[in-house]
DNA sequence: TTTAGCACTCTAAAGCCGAGAGTGCTAATA
DNA sequence: TATTAGCACTCTCGGCTTTAGAGTGCTAAA
């Protein structure tokens, strides 16, 4: 595999464009009147011959124009794509939503996943933002009628949680609230290890909180991401090549069960990575079912205080440029919203 | 409009069943052959032009089978259908994926919505059990790094809603901690109007809180339901009369955009009502975009409780009997859940 | 009232054809 | 040596016709 010349580079973009833009394959002599090249459509044709051999194009039958293949994709978005950010009046306009949100990390979540949806024009996955390892901060406990008790934690980070627990018998909120103070000052900062070492004597009701506890900063560990948000789900299904067959449904079917983004960040080791954001072109390195599909990629926040990670899922064939630039900026722009806020 | 004799309520019923399991216009031949009926293809022929005439059934053309039309499914769910339940084991597997759920709510949700999809091979729809008049429980305030509080709601039902709130200046969460108990005490128990009558100087932390306390009850009365689960949304695109044109797109699109609950339950005149169970079929007085779907819906919880509502949606061609039945008694297992709980 | 028989209608699948797009090769050209 | 014009060739796709088959409604007989 050798280097391609400045011109193959050339043609390679221009059919990348081009086939992005048709969504059909495309011949020289296509590429010769769209693109006022000083060339002829013979020329073209050889240099197109030339990148087949080389394993960037394909022809899905003797007498059709070139596709870009997988190899093709990852070499245009590795070295020949230019930088693009988006227009300053969308980012604008973005930033301008974001503001007139009330303060509440849900609404953020859902706000960024639609963001990212309608402009990427493919499916947008949002994880909420989490310390990365879960510590103690809060614990709440509420009566309610009969012998249940509302038991909510919250911690560093703000992530909240919440469960239902049942006494022998009844105990009033006085005594309730001065048993979470108990906890609240005993376990301030702690994480999974130190509660564990906890000693000492307590009734039956503390050892059902303690258990919680744990059994809630564990989860909260081995859940590197929270909840998932996703929008833009049927942005995909508009696209042609997904028209009809099953292909479609399967990747969606996919997404929907397993929870993929949970799946994506433990792949640390990831083929293109432009400036933070990370592209997996064709579903490299994860499952059949996106063998269509291509991944952006992005964490933000910052590693001591909480992070979270947000990324695309459209069609190989898709707009890198605009889908990079704006994963760029929403994860910027979360960032910012979550330095703000710890 | 005469009342059919009970030869054409039975042929009614076998087009339909018929139909719900081939998806194809059914004919007279094959009703002869498939269901040993002791007629002749002719006297078969005769009653489906008098359905046909009625109104129950339809030709695509002319020489096609007939199809059952809105009309006549509505007649069958109405009047032909018996009543169905789950089989026992369905209801044992189920019963006792509830038992082995954590008390919590958002996990009764999603496992309702998951339960519902893969039953009844359609979208279910579940919202989450919520107090009729939003009644505030407890608050209470955390203190995070910098000028930036915690506040957590606590709604009578277990409503849970939280935001950040700033301060001018630092405060600790001894203050912070009686401040919280100032609230949860005084505000016990009541609803919207009472909070807002509430009068006294209050410092500018405190106005912004209970200012907070008023959005949140406001919220939750408006918002009859909270957040909706949905679930099986890939099942309804392998749907044969959805595998192509875009119509299961926009039904889809339409599901995701408005939160279709919401606006369902508002609709209290509904045509057919079996025990509780509520059925629309072809999207009977709602949009156009559901022409081609049926809605099963259920309240369940306790008026003076809280109650949620679930369903389903799926193609107008579904099989009713199992889907209602599926409803039902998932409606039943989150009333007895709810009522266990509050 | 039911049924056998029959002519008729319409669709959907299969086969056929021609236009058009695109190719690769060769030979001429700059 | 790189480029280009010319050309024969290949393959798909859309439109057309044809045909098999399913289903109908009607009539007349049982």
């Amino acid at each position: 595999m050798q280097e391609l010349t400045e011109r193959q580079k050339n043609i390679l973009t221009l059919v990348i464009h081009e086939y992005i833009r048709s969504v059909e394959p495309v011949g020289s002599i296509n590429l010769v009147s769209n693109y006022r090249l000083n060339l002829s459509s013979a020329t073209v044709r050889n240099e197109l011959a030339a990148l087949t051999e080389q394993g960037y194009l394909r022809q899905p039958h003797t007498s059709a124009g070139r596709v870009p293949t997988e190899a093709g994709y990852r070499y245009f978005v590795g070295r020949l794509m230019r930088d693009t950010t988006l227009p300053d009046d969308t980012r604008r306009t973005i930033s301008h939503q974001f503001s007139q949100m009330p303060n509440d990390i849900k609404q953020w979540m859902k706000l960024a996943a639609s963001v990212l949806a309608s402009q990427s024009r493919a499916i947008s996955m949002v994880t909420a933002p989490h310390a990365n390892q879960a510590r103690f901060k809060h614990l709440e406990l509420v009566s309610t009628h009969g012998r249940q008790i509302l038991s909510v934690i919250v911690l560093e980070g703000g992530d909240i949680h919440q469960t239902f627990l049942s006494t022998e018998e009844p105990v009033n909120q006085e005594q309730l609230s001065s048993m979470a103070n108990k906890f609240s000052q005993m376990c301030q900062g702690m994480d999974l290890n130190s509660i564990k070492t906890l000693a000492g004597s307590f009734i039956q009701i503390e050892k059902d909180i303690l258990t919680w506890i744990t059994d809630v900063l564990s989860k909260a560990d081995i859940m590197v991401a929270g909840e998932v948000y996703l929008d833009g789900i049927t942005n995909v299904l508009s696209e042609p090549e997904f028209s009809d067959s099953g292909d479609a449904r399967r990747a969606l079917q996919f997404v929907q069960e397993h929870s993929l983004l949970q799946d994506l960040i433990s792949l640390t080791v990831l083929s293109s990575n432009t400036n933070g954001v990370q592209v997996l072109i064709g579903g490299e390195g994860t499952v059949d079912e996106l063998r269509q599909c291509s991944i952006i990629l992005s964490k933000y926040g910052s590693p001591d205080q909480a992070t979270g990670t947000l990324g695309i899922l459209g069609p190989m064939r898709m707009s890198y440029g605009r889908s990079i630039s704006v994963v760029r900026f929403i994860s910027a722009l979360l960032s910012d919203l979550v330095a703000e806020q710890w």
